[in-house]
DNA sequence: CAATCATTTCAACATCTGTTCATATGTTCA
DNA sequence: TGAACATATGAACAGATGTTGAAATGATTG
């Protein structure tokens, strides 16, 4: 009825049944997975990193981290909420200012680990 | 000719200028938080990111990777050239099939780091 | 060389994302 | 309470990004 020709046409071949078995069973549930690349997407912004860069230094208010980035409040102040959201940030009020810091140690770990790695591409290794 | 306050209407208030001034000028070079954000952005999308966690556990080859994730040969290659582009992938011939493996320890330890953090966080901290 | 196969590349489409502008909260102080 | 101010939010637009299907490479084998 039909060849094989035409039944993998739309099918995609394996060739190493083994380690795909292997790999299928070993890989996290697609919840951790698609959590782990939500966090990742957070930092993948230049706005937001630079934001976490300049929290990483001193704990700062929407509008000092509005003016040291040059950029609009509203923009920065969307930001945060990305950066609170992903619970990278943390914040405090007092009277009309809201201040942030960094959440924990390990945004921190995150931000240096990828700093090196960077630093290790573009020195030539 | 302007008073203050048309004059503020356009620009950015700053409420603590020592603390901005610091943060300044202890910020980063723009082009390696630049950088450092486009290395986040190829962790921040889950299709990669399983690819990673499938050569996390073992060397593959593309077509065995869309068939562990269920996914186009196509779209597969295509996330492969970002993950190469950005050197987090290394890959080596043999005859007709090309085999990827990650880089380096340092990509391992920026997704267990990651992983880590989120843990954290959905486990009531 | 011709056929087959693994992979890559291209163009196109739909979706997602960041910024802006305008407006809404919420707080302080006169 | 009302004016001034710091921040947050919503709608909308522009630009970036991922997937797809088709066509193009590159490599092996008969």
């Amino acid at each position: 009825m039909f060849n094989s020709s035409e039944i993998d046409n739309c099918e995609v071949r394996i060739i190493h049944q083994d380690v795909v078995d292997k790999v299928v069973a070993s890989l996290p549930p697609d919840e951790e997975l698609y959590d782990l690349a939500e966090l990742f997407k957070v930092f993948g912004d230049s706005t937001r990193i630079k934001i976490l860069s300049a929290l990483l230094e001193h704990e700062m208010c929407v509008c000092d981290i509005a003016a040291a980035l040059g950029m609009t409040q509203s923009a920065i102040s969307h930001q945060l909420g990305v950066l609170k959201r992903a619970k990278l940030v943390k914040f405090r009020r007092e009277g009309k200012v809201v201040y942030y810091s960094l959440d924990d140690d390990h945004v921190k770990q995150v931000f240096e680990q990828g700093f090196s790695h960077i630093k290790e591409i573009y020195s030539g290794k």
